[in-house]
DNA sequence: ACTTTAATTCTTTTAGTTCTAAACTAGAAG
DNA sequence: CTTCTAGTTTAGAACTAAAAGAATTAAAGT
């Protein structure tokens, strides 16, 4: 890896390590967190392949995937043959938005487990239900987490 | 698949899929996902394996690695040289409980980010503030939810 | 002591991922 | 029309993970 400082290169194995326990797999990883500590916003195919030190081929997957998923998004310049690729930050926000669905998703399968386990366990169900109902506050709270956060920033922007 | 009704091989089937994207192997996800809607609160080694008609290595490997994170507990009944497993669910309380320091470690990152990037991308360097401020949101009310939910528990029970 | 049962451990197979290297393609420039 | 550039696609090597099957251990029962 090329052209990045002592504490740039400990970042990104950091956060890359956090995006990996998130299904992303090491190059994808490593091209995100590069992008959101590069020196300038947008940087070349090449830029990204000698920075990372990985083969073309790799960086071209990775670029596609997340173009993709939108995690990036590309530009091109006149006169400039080449694309630039920075981070697409709404993605980031629609993730984060969707986590909501996530916990839905808990949520009901827990109620299909309820209803396919036998009454007789009071005591478990008890807890299972406990459990339920906790996945069902973060159902409800986080939408008025999300609409603070929201508020905050349209006032202030 | 022995035993088991079309509607909890249904079960099963999403539940673990659920579970692997969590980082759950398929095997480890659906012992998990069979404990949750057994007949009985406790199934045998044997049982778990005929159910899910997995060999003997993958149910042994994938009972250690859930007894290991406790995420099931064992239980030995005298005159049985059988062990019976069943769920832990206070382990699953833990986990929830733990993604406040899951959403942590993401703002740290970003925090880290931000001091990394050039003070010159205001746009984008303000857009990902807000980011970090939602994580950070969920970093404060998170907990506000989970004592919510532990002083409803406990008058109720 | 020996057999049976229950489960673990070791070895191998299989499947799939991740990456590299090299060939190829599409478009811009001369 | 040829050449260069930018990137893609293909083919395959190296690695990893999951699961199966076989051999082994540990304890209980006879």
């Amino acid at each position: 890896m090329k052209n990045l400082n002592e504490s740039k290169l400990k970042f990104i194995e950091e956060t890359a390590s956090l995006m990996e326990k998130k299904g992303f797999s090491p190059i994808v990883s490593r091209i995100l967190s590069f992008l959101l500590i590069a020196d300038t916003e947008e940087k070349s195919f090449y830029e990204i392949q000698e920075s990372l030190n990985a083969s073309k081929s790799a960086v071209s997957n990775g670029i596609s995937l997340l173009l993709d998923k939108n995690f990036i998004k590309a530009n091109t310049n006149p006169g400039d043959r080449k694309r630039y690729f920075r981070l697409n930050v709404e993605t980031w926000i629609e993730v984060l938005k969707s986590i909501t669905e996530e916990y839905k998703g808990y949520r009901m399968a827990i109620d299909k487990a309820l209803e396919l386990r036998s009454e007789k366990f009071t005591e478990s169900n008890s807890q299972l239900t406990k459990i339920r109902d906790l996945y069902q506050l973060f159902e409800t709270k986080l939408p008025v987490i999300l609409s603070e956060w929201e508020t905050k920033n349209s006032s202030q922007a």
